[in-house]
DNA sequence: AACGGTATGATTGTTGACAATCATACCGCT
DNA sequence: AGCGGTATGATTGTCAACAATCATACCGTT
């Protein structure tokens, strides 16, 4: 049995989980617009489903930050601030830079073989012009180095980012409706990710998330004026 | 009005959020052991509550991984695991350092007198022998770092996992029964946290995470001689 | 005896109805 | 007009009953 490469199997076949999906799919993708109230009765009839697991789906939502919830008042589609944004990305260059220190000594084949991949989809997407999918191959590229740490907790606090990221990314395209110079940046990335300077490495990861930060950073001023 | 020191009134006076609130207190004060099956219906009549807003506190405490739920079989307090213990020490040492360096510029007089006052409550909860609390202030006393960072995603990460480690430093006090030699070590801290060697600050957060890990590290065979 | 299948009981998941709470609009007063 | 208070409608919070799923024990077969 050397092919002994099975997944494991997701039995989370609840309802609950499917609505998280659909809520956190429609929130990211920008169909739900941040400050949008979401109505219980109106989104459990909008699903075909009961409130119950609807309520269970928005506590789990709210947890990962993608939702406020004032109670007997309202929930929303959490609200984009600059404070956030800025938060967002200075805790994110410390998680990665963590994930660095913590994977540097156990890349292997796989590894490079993952991030070389990853980084073809990448450019693919972005050449193709698809901007969903080039949102979406990026945080997979950056998900291979945390995939490889076999630190759960860091990988759990990285999807909770992860999120809130792609709304950023999502709402930073449609203000602007174009992908910017990610190519180079993330060739960079994987070269130094894949090399032997684990501190010039270090280095980029603050510079590339500054540089990040600096395309959605007049987010919140864009997106009052795109959609007032 | 310069009395205007009035804290945000708590309006989530939901049952919900108490029944959050006395489930992460039991597990955390060990009254619920780590792998304890969670029966809603029992849980719902011990509380007084009915299963609904008991559901919707469950997701949340898994979310905070004090709660461990498998579709359709069962819910249980998390157990412990060498594993979790070492990611956890291990993440909270950059957290905390993250903090200091946040934090290190803007270190006013309340900071320094928050510090020394929480530093004078451990003190004295150590001395007078009383467990619970002296667990309790240790965690305030470093709660202080993230509180005056100003931080949010920061602070709530830190409090992600102040209650699997309020669980160990419970479980580990009861296996033993000996508070441990906490005074110096945090006496030291104080002190650095205060001085203007920043350096010496991350040093010393690394090699305190250390000792704590160090601590904790036989948790899980103790538990299991302890508890058979 | 070991294995495969099946019935049973318990537990979780889900639902629709009911109660508590809040935001809005309206009215009267100053 | 501006302010305070009150009724109303909508929305969230809560509950108790029903359905789906799973673990266990039992039984027959090989």
């Amino acid at each position: 049995m050397s092919l002994l490469n099975l997944k494991p199997i997701n039995k989370d076949r609840t309802l609950r989980a499917n609505v998280v999906e659909q809520l956190r799919e429609a929130i990211i993708s920008g169909e739900l617009a941040p400050g949008t109230k979401l109505v219980e009765s109106q989104l459990s009839a909008l699903l075909g489903v009961s409130r119950g697991p609807l309520r269970e789906a928005i506590r789990q939502l709210v947890d990962q930050g993608l939702i406020e919830s004032i109670p007997y008042t309202g929930t929303y589609v959490a609200n984009i601030t600059v404070k956030a944004i800025q938060e967002l990305y200075s805790f994110r260059t410390e998680l990665e830079q963590f994930a660095f220190k913590l994977v540097w000594e156990n890349r292997g084949e796989d590894f490079r073989k993952e991030l070389n991949s990853q980084l073809e989809k990448l450019t693919a997407a972005i050449k193709s012009n698809n901007k969903e999918a080039a949102i979406f191959e990026e945080l997979e590229l950056h998900n291979v180095v945390y995939k490889h740490c076999g630190h759960e907790l860091l990988q759990d606090s990285w999807h909770r980012l992860r999120g809130r990221l792609h709304l950023y990314f999502t709402l930073h395209q449609q203000a602007h409706n174009r992908t910017g110079p990610y190519i180079d940046a993330h060739d960079k990335y994987v070269t130094l990710a894949l090399g032997d300077d684990l501190d010039a490495m270090l280095n980029h990861v603050t510079e590339h998330m500054q540089q990040g930060y600096n395309k959605v950073e007049n987010l919140v001023s864009d997106i009052r004026s795109h959609l007032p």
